[in-house]
DNA sequence: CTGAAAGCGCTTACAG
DNA sequence: CTGAAAGCGCTTACAG
């Protein structure tokens, strides 16, 4: 049971001796993006030459001893299998692969055996690995020193506003997400438009509704309180739920109240829904009472969740463009990783959503 | 426009400077696992001490240049970002963490501007950043030469059998899932169970033929042709799935097909799915002619996939456990690191995989 | 039990 | 236009 003999590296010696030159020269021309200030064309050619047949490719960990970066990123998230990240981890790696990077991924909840939270494990691990940057899409009601990561990686670009100034941040624009439902639903004939929300307290939930009154003052629709269901009103009776875990009970009571409040009191003919979890379990309740979707009640959901395609009807619903999301990250990654930290002007890019029309409204 | 003053890194010599002692033997001490044969004891301990008060951590680049493994492993997937592997993919870096290891994910579809495929290009990427293994779970209707793969990372570990002699894998064991769908379904009072399959040509759904053929033996219901559904048999009423996209039209059809041949034909009060998203659709197509489920008909999924929690009703389903199947590909991983080849005969492992009861059965 | 030195593969001043 | 040399931070024979 020995070990395998591991495969024979072509080295930039060899390529330097077969081409009959010294180090020094390979590494120039290979180097700084050909421009040859030290050797002459001829010999350039020559050793671009030879560095092609032998399939030489500099070793990483011997360039990044002399100071040359890591190309790699880490990228910080609870849990990677969350479809509601994972493809935001995939085009983070996309994206980072067309700039000849590679993505390390941290989860940061997980492994219980280590402790209940790795965030800040990871963040001094990802400075010992010499990453270029870090991207941080842990959600804000995980744990986790923030400001510590953005002291030892001050390249770090975070999925949300994580609250702390001068950070950089993509966001989605849920004004225009609350917007965008408004405005289908009106297009689609309804006149009684209601809206619910997990709770006000929220910042983000509360851009919600700022873009459904504009977009429902703009469609002529005024705006009546007895559409606007705030979960928070019924807290004790809506248990929290916690979308830690892999699987989860998901509070289906949350169906009733909503159904109970916006269309039996409020006598809605369309549902602003705060995310695509809660459209699923409004949807199953107005089934269960007869009504009709989108037929009497039309529902607009919020994430494009992979669930979307396969609830019954097939969820209309706002895409957050995580490939989008992941593009700009990158970009300012970029940036910074050149030229150091972005102006001020320059640190929050806000991604507009984008409507999926399905056949719930 | 500067760039930033990167953190000042604290080295080896500076240990050995403040503990008194030459370099060597800080290394050694904080090396091999404390097999202090050099130090002394008293030595040892200051050094320790020194190294934990200066918050000492080796350079990684330094000690791979010096031909220590690099802690890292690559993670090739046709998209990280499906539901279906991204539990896999967090899982194996969980489990990979547990031994100081770090995964890097790679994509092989999805960068378009590239190539169509990037496996190969994947596969040199990480031999150049000198990966100690690498877990692939491409699924094999992707392109990638795989052989190619083993033969420049020989510690290379599949999720599936890629059907490559001696090669390490680790698989479900579509057998026992069979068999758990038709006992479930059995012990829930179904006396004629039927089974979908997507083709017959397959191994893995052949495997789940043969379970389920098995089962119904060991329940006393015997065989009936009626209630086996082959996909291929309709393959000009059914679109290929090609299942590469982040969203795809599904082809519902299958629903009708399914119910008509094994329900209303086969007079089945109870379906055996291939996957979550066949059963999602019989059971949609069920709904529509009136057919409750589970009380008239029951169906069990296959996969355990996020949106089986959020059909109506939610579906009770065989899960394949990929957080096993993690543990045991780190562990087989594990070992090949250290002590080269595996055995022949523990190069296969089979996981068992687990009835998720819901409601829908 | 400990130190001084060589070297992993590369890059970058410094000479010529 | 090109070469010889030093050095990034570590480890590991080789001396003492």
């Amino acid at each position: 049971m020995k070990k395998r003999d591991p495969i024979k590296k072509v080295r930039l010696l060899d390529v330097a001796r077969v081409a009959g030159v010294s180090p020094g020269v390979v590494s120039q021309v290979l180097g700084k993006g050909r421009s040859n200030s030290r050797a002459s064309a001829q010999t350039a050619a020559r050793i671009l030459k030879v560095a092609r047949e032998l399939n030489f490719s500099p070793d990483p960990s011997a360039r990044r001893l002399r100071g040359a970066r890591s190309n790699l990123y880490g990228v910080l998230v609870a849990s990677a299998g969350d479809p509601l990240v994972s493809f935001l981890v995939e085009h983070l790696d996309i994206e980072a692969m067309k700039g000849g990077c590679h993505t390390l991924i941290c989860n940061t909840i997980g492994n219980t055996a280590l402790a209940p939270d790795q965030f800040d494990y990871h963040v001094r691990e990802l400075l010992h690995q010499g990453v270029d940057g870090v991207f941080c899409a842990v959600h804000e009601w995980f744990g986790g020193n923030r400001r510590e990561l953005v002291r030892l990686h001050p390249n770090t670009v975070f999925y949300d506003d994580p609250g702390i100034p001068g950070t950089c941040h993509v966001s989605i624009d849920r004004e225009a997400a609350g917007r965008l439902a408004v405005r289908h639903l009106f297009e689609r004939g309804c006149k009684r438009i209601g809206i619910a929300l997990r709770g006000l307290s929220r910042p983000k939930q509360a851009a919600r509704l700022k873009g459904y009154r504009a977009e429902m003052s703009a469609c002529g629709l005024g705006t009546d309180n007895a559409l606007v269901f705030n979960g928070e009103d019924f807290r004790s009776a809506i248990p929290v739920c916690d979308e830690r875990g892999e699987r989860w009970d998901f509070p289906c009571v949350i169906g009733i109240r909503v159904v109970d409040a916006l269309v039996r009191d409020g006598g809605a003919d369309g549902i602003v829904a705060p995310d695509d979890f809660w459209a699923s379990v409004i949807i199953r309740q107005l089934r269960a009472r007869g009504i009709r979707v989108p037929g009497d009640v039309a529902v607009v959901g919020y994430l494009n969740h992979y669930l979307s395609d396969w609830i019954d009807p097939p969820l209309t619903t706002i895409g957050r463009c995580p490939d989008e999301a992941a593009r700009r990250m990158v970009r300012m990654m970029e940036q910074m990783v050149k030229a150091g930290p972005l102006p001020e002007g320059e640190r929050a890019v806000l991604i507009q959503p984008k409507l999926i029309v399905r056949q719930s409204a």
